[in-house]
RNA sequence: GCGGGCGUGAUGGAACUGGUAGACAUACCGGACUUAAAAUCCGGAGGCUUAACCGCCGUGCGGGUUCGAGUCCCGCCGCCCGCACCA
């Protein structure tokens, strides 16, 4: 019997489908339409078992959805600009444009040999002009809408290499390339107006009711909706032009627990004082110093100046509260200054002890003893952060009663301070405006220009795409725009007098904001076509990672309602993806050995030889094997899949990701686990030859091997309706198991086998066309409906009830499916194991749960 | 630090809405076939105890609710992801 030759059969299918033209997608009046997205891919050179897995599921979905009859949408293209070009360019002097297209020719030759159904004239990449000339269309309508607008913020600077860092270029506080001590520095910055759209964006979560839920929160999180109290208190020795000091609390239950108030080193209060006092001005550099991430600086040390200013709280003139300027208060949230109670919040009480400020109690828990109730906190004692729905016993309460929640004693103060002009209650976002340009080559430019004359004046449309020049030069420092010889030096759109060109580009969260509109239509002279839009959006279903949860997402959902309000997506469109679902990482073990110095040295897998208690290098050098992660460049425990397309092919592959783990999770890639993946194939194979040489064989067992398929058809059904691929490749074993063991007639067994072709062709294409072919099955399986259920052949005649004596599982009975439960009662007491246990005596009580389980209680 | 998630045999995992814990697979053990090996086919198996049945224990740890808890509640522990200029 001949083998399943996967190498062979693999590259004459891709061909055939191609030629069938089976994967374009066309506007179908006639069928209900299917959009299925994965999430394009950074063109790095080399695609990972990652990007497998992701369009592997994509592609099961589509391919499931083209056999129930949709119409489908499920295009690829390329997430393309990004610093990782600009770094290559830096460090290799290649052109980034050079190096990003030779890498997407690299990945799609890589990606194609997989058989995903992908409709590849629909292909482009976020760095083609054709489509970064739509963003920046797309741009100046929302510039000309309100949606976009500059102000000063502050970023990571680098004072050696003379340019801004991302997060991720800064470690332990200090330039990644430089070395040099981080600043931070502010700069005059594009954003988009997102946070206007932030009581939207949060609302409409609730209608996310196919997104997990855990995004839905993280997304609601980010927002971060808060009611609380804007309030101003008089200052006293503050300069000129700043007699109050604006504040804002979502606490203002704990005023009169205030015993300093703090403001940002970017604060005007601070910058005022600093224009004065060189101790403030070096303080505020300190604290300027470091990261701008929040992450950093919420673990920084908290360190604060006391300027010897004070403001004086309305409600408790008698002790006025002392402002320091702190590196923990944020400008960008609230108003830049708060109070501190350091009774009730664990940073403000850190803070207060190394300074030596009072701790003042606002409230005690409920149950506390009434000696408990102290003015002052012992100094062993922790903070208090009592639930706001449960109540306290409040010594020290604003306005209300003694005990209150913190939810009707918030409300309380806010009513009382409001009556008595002292604040105003305001609802705070989390959410920042959204920094929308990097001081980057490698971007899709922003089409402004700025005239001496006009100020910022926007590009003529007929000008657009605004290319980036094909010549920069990366062998100085900043921004390769700035130091261009010509590029930035163009005549006003306006008044034609000498201006220069905007340099900063977009973030390239912008391209990947609204591709998913653009594959709708991607060679279009306008960002989208309205039938076209209207017709593919919106996304049915969007696989990606679960690290893309918030921002990415937040961002196209805000795009959209923004080219919703430029014209150029319907009103349906406002959440663009129905359906959301993130899957888990591929993880490998990693290999490593130590070298003279004791160091880490990392091993890939391919230069290891496993055996059953461990590992070794091919000279036998033991090697340890660390836990599964990530694969990564750096632990070197990556599989290439090219290698193992060249071992197996690409359906044991794909076969491999969607079996065991559920997607959601992380899986594991074994060498192991890839052969029984092939094994599997090729025993589906030989059971479709078995099944073609097979004779008479023994009617009896018809129905039973028609009672495994539909019990196949069932349940890789629901499997794959319910994203549970993992269990839709259970069911496939299952059913293999049965077409094994079965000696039905010829016939049954060829259409046994047709089904299996049928349900293994989202997964395993080649091999499903293969057999399909090989049983003289029509046309192709990729274009065959999904089998019909027949529900009948599922039913059993009989069921097994487990029982239970006290809760712990006994025995169990047979009985007819439709038994009552006196019927039930009856055999369950006639059971000798329950005669046993009951001893002769009368059971307590006796559940029946129909057609699940029985307890019977001694 | 803040926000989110996860934790089940040797391993990946299954278990519908609180109802037989361990489906399916890997690794392992035994058998058939073979001169032999591979491949393939058949069978076994959570742990302890036992000749076998029986029994006891068992879903990270400690409590609770329930006739019944992997699943619900409270408190811990461990690991992973995100934190706004990585994509």
């Amino acid at each position: 019997m001949e083998r399943y030759n996967a190498r062979e059969a693999e590259p004459k299918w891709q061909a055939a489908w191609d030629a069938a033209g089976l994967f374009v997608a066309r506007r179908d009046p006639d069928r209900p339409k299917y959009y299925v997205l994965e999430m394009f891919p950074y063109p790095s050179g080399r695609i990972h078992m990652g990007h497998v897995r992701n369009y592997t599921m994509g592609d099961l979905v589509a391919r499931y959805k083209r056999a129930r009859g949709f119409s489908v949408l499920h295009p690829m293209g390329w997430d393309a600009f990004g610093l990782p070009a600009e770094n290559a360019a830096i460090e290799r002097g290649v052109n980034p444009a050079d190096w990003t297209y030779a890498n997407i020719a690299e990945m799609r030759a890589q990606m194609k040999p997989l058989g995903f159904s992908l409709d590849w004239a629909r292909e482009f990449a976020t760095c083609d002009p054709e489509y970064y000339g739509q963003q920046q269309a797309l741009f100046l309508d929302f510039l000309e809408a309100g949606f976009v607008y500059r102000k000063a913020s502050v970023v990571n600077w680098d004072p050696v290499d003379m340019t801004v860092l991302a997060n991720e270029q800064v470690i332990d506080g200090k330039g990644w390339r430089s070395g040099a001590e981080v600043e931070r520095r502010e700069l005059t910055q594009w954003f988009f107006r997102i946070s206007d759209m932030a009581e939207e964006l949060l609302g409409a979560l609730d209608g996310l009711e196919a997104w997990p839920e855990k995004v839905r929160l993280m997304q609601a999180n980010w927002i971060g909706k808060s009611r609380g109290l804007e309030f101003s208190f008089p200052t006293q020795g503050a300069p000129e032009g700043h007699a109050t000091l604006q504040m804002y609390t979502t606490r203002p239950d704990t005023f009169l627990g205030a015993t300093f108030a703090a403001i940002s080193a970017d604060h005007p209060l601070a910058k005022a004082l600093a224009a004065e006092r060189p101790d403030v001005a070096a303080f505020c550099e300190e604290c300027r110093r470091g990261a701008t991430n929040e992450e950093a600086l919420e673990k920084a040390e908290k360190i604060g100046l006391d300027t010897g200013i004070t403001v004086t709280n309305p409600f408790a003139p008698e002790t006025p509260l002392p402002v320091f300027v702190a590196n923990f208060v944020l400008m960008e949230y609230g108003t830049g200054a708060i109070y501190g109670c350091p009774a009730h919040d664990q940073r403000d009480l850190d803070f207060a002890r190394k300074y030596g400020l009072a701790v003042r109690r606002v409230f005690v828990p409920a149950d506390a003893p009434v000696d408990a109730a102290d003015e002052y906190l012992g100094q062993e004692e922790e903070a208090f952060v009592p639930p706001k729905t449960e109540p306290v016993r409040y010594v020290r309460p604003l306005a209300g009663g003694a005990r209150m929640t913190g939810q009707e004693a918030i409300d309380a103060a806010i009513a009382k301070a409001e009556g008595e002009g002292v604040g105003q209650g305001a609802t705070q976002f989390r959410l920042r405006d959204w920094g929308a340009g990097r001081q980057r080559f490698w971007g899709a430019p922003i089409p402004v220009v700025h005239c001496p004359e006009c100020g910022i004046v926007p590009e003529k449309r007929e000008n657009l795409p605004i290319k980036l020049p094909d010549d920069p030069s990366f062998d100085r420092p900043g921004n390769a725009l700035d130091w261009h010889p010509t590029w930035r030096h163009v005549a006003c759109p306006r008044c034609g007098a000498d201006a220069l060109r905007e340099t900063d580009t977009m973030d390239t969260f912008v391209d990947s904001s609204w591709y998913f509109a653009r594959f709708t239509s991607p060679r279009a002279e306008t960002p989208t076509i309205a039938e076209d839009a209207g017709y593919w959006m919106n996304v049915d279903q969007y696989i990606g990672g679960i690290e893309h949860a918030i921002l990415h997402l937040l961002y196209s959902r805000f795009f959209a309602r923004a080219m919703i309000a430029t014209g150029h997506l319907p009103e349906t469109a406002a959440e663009p993806f129905d359906a959301l679902f993130t899957q888990g990482m591929v993880t490998h073990e990693t290999y490593s050995t130590r070298d003279a110095r004791g160091r880490d040295v990392w091993h890939s897998p391919d230069e290891v030889r496993r055996s059953d208690g461990g590992a070794a290098l091919a000279d036998g050098t033991p090697v340890a094997i660390g836990p599964s992660i990530k694969m990564s460049k750096s632990k070197k425990n990556v599989v290439d899949p090219a290698d193992i397309v060249d071992q197996f092919g690409a359906d044991t592959a794909r076969w491999f990701v969607m079996s065991d783990s559920p997607p959601e999770r992380d899986v594991e890639w074994t060498a192991a686990g890839a052969e029984a993946a092939w094994k599997h194939l090729q025993r589906v194979w030989r059971l479709g030859q078995e099944a073609l040489a097979a004779g008479e064989g023994v009617a009896e067992e018809t129905d039973a091997l028609r009672r495994a398929t539909h019990r196949a058809i069932a349940d890789v059904t629901e499997a794959i309706e319910g994203f549970a691929f993992n269990k839709a490749v259970a069911a496939l074993y299952s059913f293999a198991n049965a077409a094994t063991k079965s000696r039905a007639p010829r016939a049954e067994r060829l259409a046994a086998m047709k089904v299996m072709a049928q349900l293994m062709q989202p997964m395993t294409p080649h091999l499903a066309e293969e057999l399909w072919s090989a049983l003289g099955g029509a046309g192709f399986v990729t274009d065959a409906p999904w089998p019909e259920l027949d529900e009948t052949l599922l039913v059993a005649d009989t069921v097994t009830l487990p029982i239970q004596i006290n809760g712990k599982r006994r025995a169990d009975i047979s009985v007819p499916v439709d038994a009552d439960r006196a019927a039930v009662e009856a055999a369950v007491l006639t059971d000798a194991t329950v005669q046993k246990w009951l001893d002769g005596a009368a059971p307590r009580k006796l559940i029946v749960v129909p057609g699940r389980i029985v307890n019977v209680v001694l």
